[in-house]
DNA sequence: ATCATCCGAGAGAGCGCTCTCACGAGTCGC
DNA sequence: GCGACTCGTGAGAGCGCTCTCTCGGATGAT
């Protein structure tokens, strides 16, 4: 008499179809090598046909894991999701890296700043193992807080401030340096710069690469507008650069989408780039190839940065102690046709 | 003598420290309105005092949800994810309405087409109570399949052949059309086409569209150069179109980054824009409106495709029958200055 | 005062899985 | 030939929650 098992198979179905227990099916299912291989057989064959997949939930319940790790994009970093291309790279090489390792991507977007409660709730409650944060604001307190509540963290970029969990981010002020020195190189002396947000460490440190690569130019006087990494703000900031010294022979932008804008700019007020200005942006992305002209820009490994980020969560989430504290990447130059 | 909780606080654990029980204490937790408001109250307020928080594995393991809703992005999708803007965009709407019904949602990156099988699997397991999916390919079995499990699917975009899920798509060759129009009204006559992927509906449409803006146009014979929506592919596209008739005086590209990729190629060959040749675009990207000179194209409302997908796949979820087989979409033509 | 009614709260089963522990059978040493 | 091991397997507890069922007590009707 064959009971037609009502739903879907579980492990109690499969051992009964397989005539052994619960335990065995469990080991064969896990893996385990302390099983008889002609036991093992039969139940991986009464799997194959009852089409048994194991119950996520039962399983995280008593394992206590759930192996799925949250992406938390704070609202500021959902702002720019859509425009810029650096956050959909990111995510890109941390969903890969994770589905290598078999673990689930959750996405958590916070559009506004009441989320902040929520995600709180959510990783209090223990749906994901670990946290990959890409925190932008120094202010942002959510590092913390996370770490407070003892669920392993890595974030994208140094936190402003004392880092108090591991991060992944890349040599930003080098990176600039090698540019700053590629425009010196070239003749320029009237270097101006579009910065990012100085509330973030990336703004900041980028900012701070052009004030150094300025000093290997005696008596040269930083010129500096503030942008928000998009491109708007690149074409305004580029105005006012024009503006307060129309001299200007050479500009980097602290992001690739505000150096598209500043080449907007130069165009319109009839500049030629590279001959009468030369402009130099960061990041590299795909965008960078196809402005006119085409932008020399400071490469940082996008989804390199995902896969890192990934990386070293797992390592955290396995409980490995000797995760570093910090995984910086290398940046580059990348000589195109504006600089 | 108190007992010290150790790890998480648990139902049990509110419930002794309320002196309710166990019961009573999930009632308080899922807003059951049976409870005498003093015993709600206290239990209230022992959750405050302990931190509790609902172990949704065990819930799920009970309730057979997860309130959890995966978006997959197969392979053709993940490649234009970082270029094109159209993805973000839809992962932010969706994003945005899973989150105001405190439902999360799950990424699935099919980087591979060995995903597909891993895929299956997971949503197999119940991991998700929905799925959204980002069907490209006509070919894709995945709907079909999923549909097959048992689990509520929508797709973004008309599946090729017969629709045999719901799914959220928008008025391609209306839209197209008015861009045809448009151009035709300017007294263009010469109109070209830089298609999309004909074993995507998004690319067949758009053509369709352009085919039938054509007819309005006595004697024209259709102009029509493939590429795949990125940029590369429109610069390359425009190439071909040049070559074959070098007095084309209008064009058609079936996205914006195509658009933009032929913008550079007629800049290039020296032909102004839009005196010399119009460009019309499709999407409405951000980048659109930088594009020199701005670009005209068709909007299409991408954010609002994503909510709409998340209300719907939340519907099937929660067992409505009256949901619609199919929602469409307007666009509208935005008129800037390549055409 | 008696009984039916109703409402708030507790007891307890059970969701599907993992994992410890115990057990029986075979192997080995002396 | 007997105790000491080893090794594969099964029994059973228990993860934290929901939900049905039951029950005690208060209420209202008669």
């Amino acid at each position: 008499m064959n009971e037609t098992p009502a739903g879907r198979p579980t492990l109690e179905t499969v051992a009964r179809a397989a005539g052994a227990s619960r335990a065995t099916v469990s080991r064969v299912v896990n893996g385990s090598t302390t099983v008889r291989p002609d036991v093992a057989e039969s139940i991986r064959q009464a799997i194959a046909d009852l089409g048994y997949v194991p119950n996520p939930a039962a399983r995280s319940l008593v394992t206590q894991r759930t192996d799925s790790i949250a992406l938390i994009l704070p609202e500021s970093a959902t702002r720019v999701f859509s425009d810029d291309a650096f956050f959909p790279g990111v995510i890109r090489g941390v969903g890969e890296a994770l589905e290598k390792a078999d673990k689930q991507l959750v996405l958590l977007l916070a559009s506004t700043q009441s989320s902040h409660d929520r995600i709180l709730r959510y990783v209090h409650g223990r749906t994901v193992d670990g946290v990959v944060l890409a925190s932008m604001h120094g202010a942002d307190t959510l590092p913390e807080e996370l770490r407070a509540a003892g669920v392993p963290v890595v974030t994208s970029g140094r936190p402003l401030g004392e880092a108090t969990v591991p991060y992944i981010d890349v040599e930003h002020a080098s990176g600039v340096k090698a540019a700053m020195d590629h425009l010196i190189g070239l003749g320029r002396r009237r270097i101006a710069t579009i910065s990012g947000p100085q509330d973030m460490v990336a703004g900041r440190e980028r900012l701070a690469g052009y004030l150094a690569g300025l000093e290997a130019l005696p008596g040269a006087v930083p010129l500096v507008e503030e942008g928000d990494f998009m491109r708007q703000s690149g074409i305004d900031a580029m105005e006012r650069l024009l503006r307060r010294d129309p001299g200007i022979d050479a500009v980097f932008a602290a992001s690739d989408l505000m150096a598209d804008g500043a080449l907007r700019t130069l165009r319109r007020l009839g500049r030629r780039v590279p001959a009468d200005v030369a402009v130099i942006g960061f990041d590299d992305v795909e965008a960078a190839r196809f402005t006119d002209p085409p932008l020399t820009t400071v490469h940082q490994p996008i989804h390199e940065i995902g896969t890192r980020l990934a990386e070293q969560i797992l390592r955290l989430v396995a409980g490995e102690e000797e995760v570093e504290a910090s995984v910086v990447l290398p940046t580059r130059l990348v000589v195109r046709e504006s600089a």
